[in-house]
DNA sequence: AACGTTTTTGGGAACGTTTGCACACTTTTT
DNA sequence: AAAAAGTGTGCAAACGTTCCCAAAAACGTT
C-alpha cells in the first residue's frame, strides 16, 4: 500500500520547465520571475502538490522536528507543558515526538537515543527521577545536538533549562501550612537527585526557619520513584504518621495525589486530620477529598519558553555559549472549604 | 550546528568496500561473506555507525512512523491508550507521532493533513466530538493510506475499527444506579453524532427498559463540545437540577469530572445527594468528592489492539478488504463508601 | 584446459528535494 | 557599438540509502 503523490518533477514535466525552476518558484525565490510562478503555483495548487518533508530533511539535514522526553503524558504537569511546547513548534513549522521515561533511566535512555537516530533537530527534556549518569547527553550535546531541560534541570550541564520557581512555590505553600496552625509539618518528596528536590526542600526549610519551627530531618522522606510504585508511598506514610505531623508539604504532582491516596487507603481516619499542601497541575484538584492547599506551576509557559530557547539554538548560525536559565512563578492555590 | 555522523559511504571507503556491499553486510543479507560481514559490523560498532532513518525512508517511500489523533492526551483514557499504541509500536520498530485535537474539527484535520504530509505510514485516530464530515479521511484513506480508528468511531467508514462495549458498559452503569434505589436517572452525555453517544445512550435506554422505568428525553442532555467549556456543562447541570433527579449517569471522562465540577460548583449542597455514575479512566477516581461509580475502559489494550490491527495492514502486500470491529469489555468499578 | 556454477562483490540508478554554477537573453552603461 | 550588468532559466551534483544488474572470483565438472 502506497501513496502516489505528484512531485516537483511531475510538475516540472508537466510545465516544460526544469526541477530546478519549480523548486524556486515554490519556495518563492526572487531569480523566478512572476509569471513563472503565477504558473507553478497554480499547477500545484491543482494537482494538490505537497513537498516531501523527508526529502527536504535528507536534503536539509535536518527533520524539523523536535524530541520531548517527560516520565509521563498522564501527568497533568507534562501535558500541560506539551500543550505549550506545541503551541510554539507548529507556529514555527517544527512537529514533535513525544516519549515517555516512566520514570525510569534505562527508558530515558533508549528513548533519547531513539529519537536522536530519528534526526530530531533538538531535545526538550525532564530528566527521570532514577537519572544519576547524564553523559549520554553530553555526548549527543558535543556531537551538534541542541537541548534544552525544563522542571528537572540537572546542575553540572551547560545549556538552557527552564524551571518553576520551586524555592518560593515551596516556601508559601509551608508558609501558608503554619500560618494555618500547624507546627509539625513533614515533607515528602522526590528523589535527591533531582534538582527540584533540593530546591522545594530548600524552601520548606526557609519557611520553619521564618517561624523559628525547628527542622526535624526525620520529617523528610524521599521516594526514589517518584511514586510511580504505590508501595513506595504507602511505607513512606507509614513511617510518617507516628511521627503525628499536623500538615504535610509535598513536592511533586505524582507524590501529592498517590500520597493521599496512600493515606486515605492506609489511614482513612487521619487522611482529614492532617493538613495537606502540594505541588500538583491536576486540574481536578476541586474534586479531591481530602482538599488541599496546591502549588500549581505554569506550565504552558514552561514548555513555550523551553521551546523558544530550544529553536533559537537550532537555528543559531553559530554555536551558542550564553545560556540562560529561566525561572517562573509558581502559584499558590488555596484548600477550598470543606 | 549539524550533527556529523559517519554514513555507509564512509564505512566503505575506510574498508576498501562498495557501499552495496557494506549496505548488504549491515542488513545481514545472505549473498555477503561471514568474513566481510564481521568486518563491516566490527567497524561499524567502532565509529558507532547510526543508519540515517531519513535516507531510508526516503528510498523506501515509508517512513516507520504511525500518526495518533486523541483530542487530549491531559485525559487519563486517551494517555493509557497511547501507552497501549506505544508498546506495540515501539516493539515494532516504528515510532509515533501525537497530535491533538482539542475536541475541535477543524485542528483535527489540519493535525490529520500535517501528519500526512509528514509521510506517516498510518493512522491511528479517535475523532473529536466536533466532527461531522469525514471526507478528508476519505481521501487519504483513498490515496493509500491506512486508517484504523479506536473509541470514536464514524459508522460509515469501511476500516478497522476498535472500540470499547459501549451498550453494555452503560447498561451496567444504569442498572447499578436502578439497583441501589434510583429511579429518576438523568444522563449526560457527549455530542450526538458521536458513535459512543448512540451506544451509550442504547444501553442507558435498555437498563431503564428492563427495569421498566420510562425513558424521558428530558432527561439527556448532550454537551457539544465533550465539557471543554464549563459553561456548556453548568447549563446542562442547570437544565437538569430541576427535574430532580436521583441519579445520573454520565457517558464520557471529561464529562463526568467536568458535571461533578459544575455540580459542587453551582449546587454544592446537592452534589452529595445525587449517585453518580460515569465513564472514566482518571486514575484518581478514589480521591474525587462526591465520590462515584466508574465505568472504565480498556484504554491500554485498545491502544494495544488498533496498532496491532494498523500495522498489519500497514505490511499487507495486497490491499486488505477484510475488516474487522473490535469490541472490548468495561469494567464497572462501584462507589467507594463515602 | 575449457567450461559452467555458485558465491561474492561493485557500479550506478533511484527516492524527491535544494542549490551552485553556467548559460542565454535583455537592458543599461560607457 | 561594445561592454557591463541584470534577469530568468536549466544542468547537474548532492543528501544517505537500497537494490537491480553485471562482473569478478572461486570452485567443480567434464
Amino acid at each position: 500500500m502506497r501513496f502516489e503523490t505528484s512531485t516537483i518533477k511531475d510538475i516540472a514535466k508537466a510545465l516544460g520547465l526544469s526541477t530546478s525552476t519549480v523548486s524556486r518558484a515554490l519556495r518563492d525565490r526572487y531569480e523566478i520571475s512572476e509569471e513563472t510562478k503565477k504558473l507553478v503555483l497554480a499547477y500545484a495548487e491543482k494537482v494538490n502538490y505537497r513537498a516531501n518533508p523527508i526529502a527536504r530533511s535528507l536534503k536539509e539535514r535536518r527533520s524539523y522536528s523536535i524530541g520531548i522526553i517527560v516520565s509521563e503524558i498522564a501527568n497533568n504537569f507534562f501535558s500541560q507543558v506539551i500543550n505549550g511546547i506545541e503551541s510554539i513548534a507548529y507556529d514555527k513549522d517544527y512537529h514533535v515526538i513525544i516519549a515517555q521515561s516512566h520514570e525510569s533511566y534505562k527508558q530515558e535512555k533508549l528513548n533519547v537515543e531513539h529519537l536522536a537516530s530519528r534526526s530530531i533537530d533538538g531535545l526538550l527534556i525532564a530528566l527521570s527521577s532514577e537519572t544519576q549518569d547524564i553523559d549520554y547527553l553530553r555526548q549527543l550535546y558535543a556531537k551538534g545536538l541542541p537541548i534544552v531541560f525544563f522542571d528537572r534541570v540537572p546542575g553540572d550541564f551547560e545549556t538552557h533549562k527552564v524551571i518553576a520557581n520551586n524555592f518560593k512555590g515551596s516556601f508559601d505553600a509551608t508558609e501558608h501550612l503554619i500560618l494555618s496552625g500547624k507546627r509539625t509539618i513533614a515533607h515528602l518528596t522526590n528523589s535527591e537527585n533531582l534538582s527540584i528536590t533540593k530546591e522545594r526542600l530548600a524552601g520548606y526549610q526557609a519557611a520553619l526557619a521564618k517561624y523559628h519551627i525547628e527542622f526535624r530531618p526525620e520529617l523528610v522522606k524521599y521516594c526514589q520513584h517518584g511514586g510511580m510504585h504505590s508501595a513506595e508511598l504507602e511505607q513512606a506514610v507509614k513511617e510518617l504518621l507516628p511521627l503525628k505531623p499536623d500538615g504535610i508539604f509535598i513536592a511533586s504532582d505524582r507524590l501529592t495525589t498517590g500520597c493521599i491516596m496512600a493515606l486515605k487507603k492506609t489511614n482513612p481516619e487521619v487522611a482529614h486530620q492532617i493538613a495537606i499542601a502540594g505541588f500538583t497541575n491536576s486540574n481536578l484538584v476541586e474534586l479531591f477529598s481530602p482538599s488541599l492547599t496546591s502549588v500549581k506551576q505554569p506550565a504552558f509557559e514552561m514548555g513555550q519558553v523551553a521551546t523558544e530557547l530550544l529553536i533559537s539554538m537550532i537555528e543559531a548560525k553559530r554555536p551558542v555559549t550564553e545560556f540562560e536559565t529561566k525561572v517562573l512563578d509558581t502559584e499558590l492555590v488555596r484548600m477550598a472549604k470543606r
